[in-house]
DNA sequence: TCAGTAATTGTAATGGTTTTCATTTCATTC
DNA sequence: GAATGAAATGAAAACCATTACAATTACTGA
């Protein structure tokens, strides 16, 4: 099956390839009534589809973005591709999904491959060691924008969790509760991750300004094969937790299966809050008090900043948005 | 900033153009060892990444396919685009990801602008109602690949759950249980798509299987908003059921949700199995019985066999893959 | 030294579109 | 019937890489 390419069309509509491709970008006043007739019946009897490679290649646009995240796994990174598909759809983009698996490696190759195939931005969830891709993508004036996690010194447009408040809310409600011995379990531990660290320092402050003593024995950073482990630790202490912080949802999912399995009783037993949302939150037994990240309006606002990048318009926002997260009191405290 | 091209690669390395993209074709026993080095010194010099849209529109290979799934809230959807990008980033291919919505219209605006971006391939969880489209795709010997639904008429290599299997070992998990009233709620009223309807023949089966006569006011069909409400019908027939199947995640989520709201007790006042796993089901109260796709499997299995397509490789496979879910007992049920 | 071969490099066409600018057409007017 | 100007159309270069093949150079052995 050969395929019909604008010459086609325009042999066979006997007029130039140029008048078609005026009539391709709608530019009819170019062209006379019966010239625009013709050339509409021609392609619609060849059934002619122009190349967007093609035409990608002239115009040094493909309108396609990449979105790059960390970890797939997390309920907040599906749910932010979804946002942002949704919102280029609109825009007429398509989006290219990679999931970088927190693997620096992985992302650098994700990258290099996406500017290789001439997107026209990158939404990216920083694993954070690729800094000096990130400031090359940055002194190229190549419109990008990160999720999630933030890297200081380089000054790029960023969307993130205010993580700091996300910890406060969870602390200030169990301390509401009585409760003062306060565990946080969070994973990535191979790397200084902006929210895993502002979530712990926002635990920190917030038990200082309530005046609670600190104890490291209630901080635990682990992988998630090692959560039920974390917990047993916890509870053998002289002074066990009475609540605890899932620092995400996979965090919390396994803090559930585990006071399940040793039939320990939320929220008598010990409280728990977690940092996400998930679905079955609400009608969980007990329904699960949870710190909700607005996870669509942070995808529309990433995709937007990326969006004014790409169109230049507006004047550049390198700034840091850090959006507040809300707290859905449940019965899990 | 002015983009490097193969040619100022060429002009720094005073070598030809041609030799550069042998080069980068590593194709090395075209040049000295001298020239070979000079030529990576000066593309690590210069920054120079080979810009694949013109690679593309030479070879006609993009290297990326598209991904379109019908609707990307179920659990299924992110699981399956999950891996499918997984299996073909090892293939060194980009995945775009389309949410059709469940909407037809824009299921074809996504397959013509995706073939007109030249993806290399397509899968899809078709709405069903774009028969002329598939058609077109399938007599211009286009990679495609069929998930999740069938089109009986139409030929082209699918991948999907055994329906009538998952249903049946719902179904019989009841009956074991002595449980003979058993009600089923499935969503997607809008079109016939197979899933469903296979879902729905499977459960008439089995019950017919059994002996027990079947009672059309246990069927509904509905969208998520209003299961509540069918429940409520449920609860008020004369002979209200004593067991639920739930067609897949969000149907669950809602049954499980309205059971928790009105204090009815699982497995005790009405047993429910959900098809599809969720990631709550082993540590909910009770823990869910579930019927499990095997997403993963499912996956990788379409995107062989849309690589294969891809690569002309192999006989061409024209037929439906019915994979077997499997039934994880637990105690809902 | 020279023919002949091997090793290496250069040239030019190709892919399908966009876009500039030159050219043609045609109705209008004097 | 020719000049004018606007409208319509067309030719050609550009985008950037690939690739077949032509051209050049280096080197061998007689």
């Amino acid at each position: 099956m050969k395929t019909i390419t604008i010459t086609d069309v325009a042999n066979h509509a006997k007029v130039s390839k140029s008048t078609v491709s005026q009539y391709l970008n709608k530019r009819y006043e170019y062209m006379s009534e019966k010239t625009r007739k013709k050339i509409e019946e021609t392609i619609e009897e060849l059934n002619y589809q122009p190349n967007i490679i093609a035409r990608s290649l002239k115009q040094k646009s493909t309108f396609t973005v990449g979105v790059v995240v960390a970890n797939i796994l997390h309920t907040f990174s599906t749910q932010v591709i979804r946002a942002i598909e949704n919102y280029f759809y609109e825009q007429g983009f398509h989006i290219i999904v990679c999931n970088a698996d927190d693997n620096p490696e992985k992302e650098k190759n994700y990258i290099e491959m996406l500017r290789a195939k001439q997107v026209d931005g990158i939404i990216i969830f920083p694993t954070g060691d690729n800094l000096d891709l990130y400031q090359r993508m940055k002194s190229d004036q190549f419109p990008i924008v990160f999720m999630d996690r933030t890297i200081q010194e380089l000054n790029i447009a960023t969307v993130m969790l205010d993580n700091h408040l996300a910890s406060k809310l969870a602390i200030d409600r169990f301390i509401e509760k009585g409760l003062e011995h306060i565990a946080i379990i969070t994973t990535s531990i191979i790397r200084d991750i902006s929210p895993r660290i502002e979530r712990i320092q926002g635990y920190k402050d917030s038990l200082a300004s309530h005046g609670i003593p600190f104890n490291s024995e209630y901080i635990k950073t682990v992988n998630a094969d090692e959560i039920p482990l974390a917990l047993s630790e916890f509870f053998e202490l002289e002074k066990p937790p009475q609540a605890i912080l899932a620092g995400n949802d996979i965090v919390l999912n396994e803090v559930l299966r585990y006071m399940k399995q040793h039939e320990i009783n939320i929220p008598d037993d010990i409280a728990v809050i977690g940092i996400d949302d998930v679905p079955y939150a609400s009608f969980y037994t007990p329904t699960i008090t949870t710190v909700n990240q607005p996870a669509i309006e942070m995808a529309n606002l990433a995709a937007e900043l990326l969006l004014s990048q790409i169109n230049k318009t507006g004047n550049e926002d390198t700034s840091v948005h850090r959006l507040k997260p809300t707290l859905l009191s449940r019965n899990s405290c």
